[in-house]
RNA sequence: GCGUCGGUGGUAGAGUGGUCUAUUACAACAGACUGUAAAUCUGUCGCCUCCGGGCUCCGAAGGUUCGAAUCCUUCCCGACGCA
């Protein structure tokens, strides 16, 4: 049911352009998969958010594990048929907040740090006094709860069960997401410890669609407790009122920090394994994100989708694709659309500027999008001062319009073979 | 007209003799945001500055005091009450 074909190799670079086939539909890529961590993209409709181009949605397991609970997720058919996207649909195992509620909790790093703060390797640092919420163990991680202080653990056995109940085409291996301030013997316990982890996700995906095909068999043969179900017509198995037994694809991660030994060993370990696809992952510093890429899709089995997990940063897009990328998630558009700042071909604008107050013109003269073709900035900085809703909902239409756009007008370049001219041009104006 | 209460920085509103350019909130002006702990967070916010500091300031004008946003007097303005 998962399958990812190759279209078009962009010559001299590891660039190309291909089609996943999920049992919710195809995805062209290079694709940006948007964020709806908790079965929502924040402030859109799915109609809104497929207007605006989006392909995919991605949402994560450590936020619907807590809230609503993964089996209420389950029993609502998946959290893409709970949140009415009839699309294709991916969720984060959680790896992610291994980092964020563990290391980096309560300190100012983030997912891609500056190399040239000096504050960079003072692990000490921090902007609060609480105590981490994730800390990590060889088996799983423990968890207190952000929304109520209860503690869970969570292992990779437990990540993968919660996300084949909520139910993706597409689910990632838990692994650890390390800080960039811890040093290399660490980094290499926690990289073995994400390989181990990753096999560990990967039997446990093996058994629960292995239990999924035998449900799916007596379903097609029938029995006193299920209809029969055929290939086609009304009963068929794509109008099944349980989606939880429609296959899923598994993505290992790959680790490793900014070392290039460790990268690569990643790159092996986790490239060897029975994986659908790959997800790269880990706190960047912006300067080794590049060669990070790189060494590891050098690595990977080139027939297998990869997937840069958290970026989004126009640059890093571009670096992204020419460094052999096919999917990229990133909660950066919806996030700072909310805060007021939308992507421009000029760069980024910040909508509470007072230029903007009385400028009757939409955010981009030539943008398609349903903001622009509809309303000026002027508009968008009356409701961001004014604090209505529609303000985020308005401003997220067209950064998540402007950045699909961006990615898929990258992959027909690639399929034209233009796309370092593309590049080179979008860069030039957006930098300027 | 008489009486009572009150007038504080763009706004609201603390402060009732020194530690006050004056708490706080909002507004304003900027900045940040990269597998969402985020419709969030940070900085600036009287004037000048060689960033050490200097100057001005609490309705107005006088006064008391070593020292006043804070006490007294008069005036101006507002709210309420009585005529």
């Amino acid at each position: 049911m998962f399958k990812f074909e190759i279209q078009k190799k962009l010559e001299s670079s590891l660039a190309r352009a291909g089609l996943i086939t999920t049992p919710h539909g195809e995805i062209q890529t290079p694709a940006f998969v948007t964020v709806g961590t908790k079965a929502s993209v924040k402030a859109l409709t799915p109609e809104q958010l497929r207007d605006a181009g989006a392909q995919v949605v991605l949402a994560n397991t450590y936020h619907l594990y807590l809230q609503p609970g993964d089996e209420l997720v389950r029993d609502a058919g998946g959290f893409a048929k709970f949140m009415n996207w009839k699309g294709p649909s991916m969720t984060d195992s959680g790896g992610f907040q291994v980092f964020s509620l563990g290391a980096a909790y309560g300190k100012e790093i983030s997912k891609v740090v500056s190399i040239t703060d000096p504050s960079f390797m003072i692990p000490e640092r921090s902007i609060g006094s609480e105590a981490p919420l994730a800390k990590v163990g060889n088996d799983g991680v423990s968890f207190r709860s952000h929304l109520d202080g209860s503690l869970h653990y969570i292992t990779p056995e437990k990540s993968i069960e919660i996300q084949h109940n909520l139910g993706a085409d597409i689910i990632f291996a838990f692994d650890e997401c390390t800080s960039p301030t811890e040093n290399e013997r660490y980094q290499s316990e926690a990289l073995d410890r994400t390989h181990a982890w990753a096999k560990r996700s990967l039997e446990m995906h093996k058994k629960l669609e292995e239990q999924k095909a035998s449900q799916v068999q007596v379903a097609l043969q029938g029995s006193e407790n299920f209809p029969r179900l055929t290939p086609e017509g009304p009963y068929a198995m794509k109008n099944l009122q349980n989606p939880a037994l429609l296959p899923q694809a598994l993505f290992g991660i790959v680790q490793g920090g900014r070392s290039e030994v460790l990268r690569k060993k990643s790159a092996e370990i986790i490239g060897a394994m029975d994986f659908d696809g790959f997800g790269i992952g880990g706190s960047f510093a912006k300067e080794d994100m590049e060669t990070a890429v790189k060494w590891v899709n050098e690595i990977l089995p080139e027939g297998k989708p990869k997937h840069l997990l958290g970026i989004g940063e126009p640059e890093d897009l571009f670096m992204g694709v020419e460094n052999g990328v096919d999917l990229f998630d990133c909660v950066g558009p919806t996030r700072i659309a909310r805060n007021g700042s939308v992507f421009t071909k000029n760069g980024k604008i910040n909508l509470n500027n007072a230029r903007f107050v009385n400028l009757f013109e939409p955010l981009e003269s030539d943008c398609k999008c349903y903001t622009c073709t509809n309303y000026t900035s002027a508009y968008l900085s009356h409701l961001f001062r004014a604090k209505e809703m529609e303000a985020a909902t308005l401003a997220t239409i067209h950064n998540l319009h402007f950045i699909t756009k961006l990615v898929s007008d990258m992959r027909a370049s690639i399929i034209d073979g233009t796309f370092f001219e593309f590049k080179k041009d979008f860069l030039e104006n957006y930098n300027k």
